[in-house]
DNA sequence: GAAAACTGCTAATACGTATTAGCTGTTAAT
DNA sequence: ATTAACAGCTAATACGTATTAGCAGTTTTC
């Protein structure tokens, strides 16, 4: 079975009467090339294109040129398992239209990796085949990273990357500057206790959320209390917020907020009346909760179409790439009111 | 920049001291050739690999073999925006699943097509860059479908499709078993008016619940109603439900039974209490109505997971693919209740 | 009327790997 | 002592395209 029997240049040359080369040229030859093939010949060799339905195997071209128009899109984590869908298809759709756009197709490097965890140079890597690649997943390995560099790969991550021997090519959302703008907010609207409930890991997504958390303190806020550690049964942290005396609390996680909030409404306190509240980032999917959370959006899609624009600039013309941060906008939501003017009373 | 000085096996060869035919053999040599390579050399070789971080090219690999470990997966419609990311999505997932269980990359053919019309066999066609290819969308170009089928190019659809002169592989639900059995518990039920909303397209899929709504008709139940135009005004649709007699309503369109079973509750009718309502086939998002509508269970997930099974076993062992119905669990929701005992009184 | 320019093509080669046929030197069989 | 078998490799080629150099014949130039 499946006895392709490929029809080749060659093929259309004997039918043609002409040479591989011409047929070569016919379809894809330069200006000056073209120029001294007589339309009578060209369109001969055009007809028994037409009537074989002959295409150009793109992997001979790819050998042959050494470019493909493909995109390789490598995620650290499997992209569509409903847990990540949520995360990593506003991501793919922007990839998506930015590739078909730019007539690029796209290969999902699902394969590469030993078990579940995921490697960009593992045995057999298959990189090689795309003319360049797209990086994305919550946490890197700043080693491949570091070797993607060093080696000059044309590829570039989504969301800010630390300099690993290099400057990493990437595209990002400002969570410092929106962070910032969020807590200036609250600030503003007399909130001098803060909590700030999320880890401290290395992932620069959360390095960035912390400075701009805490690039005003001391400007009218200081922090209250500080939960690290996430997934902690929520009425504890509702706990430490109230006990801290803490009047507006920062979440990394939205789920954590979630449950939070549930947690003070089933004890009779209400958001923002009683505590403020605030997420840093957008909900992923704010469908699930009725609540709207003050937070900012992170314009994943734009993301994704800047981040592929910016791979195929650097494929084409050889060029090295650049850092961009896109502008997270504030999202206004329900949940940041002004400082309650008896705090104590909450404990009640 | 960019300037990828590609490692080759002829610079492996020569610095291991042997020919590139050998550093081949050693990468991938038969059992039988890799005999009589002394074990001495092979180090030899392996360690200049390692050290140099060499990797086969894929595409050359693929120029001399003929085979990638790529799949191709070609959507009729861009895979990721939102409107279809929740129609697509669990079907890469069990792609991406079983791709990534049998050590393949996947290629997303964005880039065919002119405009927004999507071809398979575009001017530039890329098929070729994958061994074999899955094929989704709602609606299929038959013509395309059938030049695969007699070019015999390894491929399997996704969801049911119709011969086109020879048998088309596919992995689908079997919409007419799953409908057939929702008619016959709503005519168990009592149910002997039925009224069909949704269109009757050329689509498999359609055809398929079409088939099973009538194929026991006759029997207990009579179509007292059939609206094929969608996207209808939701009280439209009702007062022919109701006009008619109908005491069960089969929706083809979630979307569709969300809106009436809303303009129901607006006039004072309960469902299923004054009609009964059945969907056929599965919420795609079933968070957003609060109703949880009697339907049945598309198992898109297992289908992505089999179709990819089937292909890659199309492709490895040249075989011809085969057609698979999965079965669709009805799921008993809370739409459907016994036929009211005086369906008069509804028009009241 | 010889050189130059141009026209219409083709031969040859490169791309990087897989694979087969086969070469050279050694050991085993008869 | 000759042949046969085998060990340890390598040369050569195929895969399908793109591209450059250049050939043979015709036309233009001065």
């Amino acid at each position: 079975m499946t006895g392709h029997k490929r029809l080749t240049q060659n093929d259309i040359a004997k039918l043609a009467g002409v040479s591989q080369a011409t047929v070569s040229l016919v379809l894809n030859g330069a200006p000056t090339a073209l120029a001294r093939i007589p339309a009578e010949t060209r369109e001969r060799v055009q007809a028994v294109i037409q009537t074989t339905g002959y295409v150009a195997d793109p992997i001979a071209r790819r050998m042959a040129k050494g470019l493909n128009r493909i995109l390789g899109v490598f995620t650290y984590e499997p992209a569509f398992p409903s847990a990540q869908a949520d995360f990593f298809t506003p991501f793919l759709l922007g990839i998506e239209e930015e590739a078909q756009h730019q007539n690029y197709d796209l290969l999902l490097l699902t394969s590469a990796g030993v078990g579940n965890n995921r490697k960009i140079f593992s045995e057999n890597n298959r990189l090689r085949i795309a003319d360049g690649c797209l990086v994305l997943g919550r946490e890197f390995d700043r080693k491949e990273l570091a070797r993607l560099v060093t080696e000059d790969y044309p590829f570039v991550a989504i969301g800010r990357r630390d300099d690993v021997g290099g400057p990493v090519p990437y595209v990002g959302g400002d969570y410092e500057a929106a962070t910032r703008h969020l807590v200036e907010m609250a600030v503003s609207l007399g909130h001098s206790q803060l909590a700030y409930i999320g880890p401290e890991g290395p992932a620069e997504s959360i390095v960035d959320r912390w400075r701009g958390f805490v690039s005003t303190l001391g400007e009218g806020g200081e922090l209250a209390l500080h939960v690290d550690a996430v997934n902690r049964p929520a009425g504890e942290i509702l706990d430490g917020i109230v006990s801290s005396g803490a009047t507006a609390a920062f979440f990394i996680e939205l789920a954590d907020a979630v449950r939070v909030e549930a947690a003070a409404r089933e004890r009779g306190l209400s958001v923002p009346q009683d505590f403020s509240m605030v997420v840093l980032g957008s909900h992923i999917r704010a469908g699930r909760s009725p609540v709207r959370f003050t937070s900012y959006d992170i314009p994943r899609e734009e993301m994704g179409r800047q981040a592929t624009a910016m791979l195929v600039n650097r494929i084409e013309t050889a060029s090295a790439g650049s850092q961009i941060l896109l502008t997270c906008e504030p999202v206004e939501g329900e949940t940041l009111g002004p400082c309650p003017s008896n705090p104590a009373k909450r404990a009640q």
